[in-house]
DNA sequence: AATTTCATCAACCGCCAGGGA
DNA sequence: CTCCCTGGCGGTTGATGAAAT
């Protein structure tokens, strides 16, 4: 686990902007700059980020580009509420990983790790009984979440890890309704082309595959386990940009129905390492063929 | 109808790891 | 081996809109 803040600069400099300050502007995008940037990805692929905005036309921090097509313009985005399924996943692989929220959302195909952490934190981290064991009120949106595991077990699963990571527990808040975002306006923008080839590309490019995962938390005296369950369908997209983007423009011009058929899993063989296992995996097949010949 | 409060989420910030020179 | 650069990650902030008063 990184350690931030603890350890020595080993540089007496300091650290070098990462762009000029007051030179690049700031805060929300608007969809002339989002245009901009798919336009350049699509036909060149973002190449380094740090020159990217010069180079694609933008007065944006390249960290800033970065973030923007990562969380929200990929063409491999799943926007939209969360799926129960998601939502149980999502709460069983924190209980694995804390606050990973980057490993979490490498098992959530089509989620960033930012919206994950978002939504952990409006929804979901609520559901986590304070230290006087009392449960914030849910929301209206997941009042209705009979899969989560039971408070109590929640619980002893948060006081197992807070043991292990005090850093990762924080104070629950309340929130209502789930609202599913409506402020795409790039998207919206081009919803008759590239918002909708990007639709299409996702649905191409969606690979059926099943992934074990974590189901049951069964909770000894002072541990837990998390044992796989079974096996839900996930897609698995590409994560690389530059290649999710070549196959995007091969797929604008071959619109042909592709499909991958992974061998479906139903055993319940994996355990409590098989996340770990799909999760190493996925971080080291990038490109979902690869990934789907060790499946 | 106006005002206040609160939840959500896009975006920013700072740090770290890894790779290359 | 050291330094620098870049990408990536997690925490935090602030704008926005919805709900409550």
């Amino acid at each position: 686990m990184r350690k931030r803040g603890f350890q020595k600069k080993k540089k007496g400099m300091g650290r070098a902007p990462c762009c000029v300050k007051g030179e690049v502007k700031k805060g929300a995008w608007t969809p002339e700059e989002d245009k901009l940037l798919v336009d350049y990805i699509t036909k060149n692929g973002h190449g380094t980020w740090r020159s990217f905005p010069e180079l694609a036309g933008l007065r944006r921090c390249g960290k800033s580009c970065r973030l923007r097509w990562t969380n929200y313009l990929r063409p491999d985005i799943k926007r939209g509420a969360f799926s129960s399924e998601e939502e149980e996943t999502i709460f069983n692989l924190h209980s694995l990983h804390g606050n990973k929220w980057a490993a979490i959302a490498s098992q959530l195909p089509g989620r960033t790790d930012n919206e994950i952490k978002n939504f952990w934190n409006s929804h979901l981290r609520k559901r986590i009984p304070n230290k006087n064991g009392t449960l914030h009120p849910p929301s209206k949106s997941t009042e209705k979440k009979p899969t989560l595991p039971p408070t109590h077990q929640v619980a002893d699963l948060e006081d197992a890890r807070e043991e292990e990571m005090p850093e990762a527990m924080d104070p629950a808040l309340s929130s209502p309704a789930t609202v599913i975002s409506d402020s795409d306006n790039f998207l919206n923008d081009w919803g008759s082309s590239d918002g909708e080839t990007f639709q299409k590309h996702m649905d191409f490019e969606k690979v059926q595959c099943e992934i074990p995962t974590p189901r049951a938390i069964k909770f000894e005296s002072d541990s837990y386990t998390v044992h796989t369950g079974p096996h839900i369908p996930v897609t698995s997209t590409s994560e690389s940009c530059n290649q999710g983007v070549k196959e995007h423009i091969r797929l604008k011009e071959e619109p042909e129905e592709i499909t991958h058929a992974a061998e479906p899993q139903s055993s319940y063989e994996a355990e409590n390492d098989a996340s770990d296992i799909t999760l190493d995996l996925l971080l080291d097949f990038p490109n979902d063929g690869e990934y789907l010949e060790y499946v």
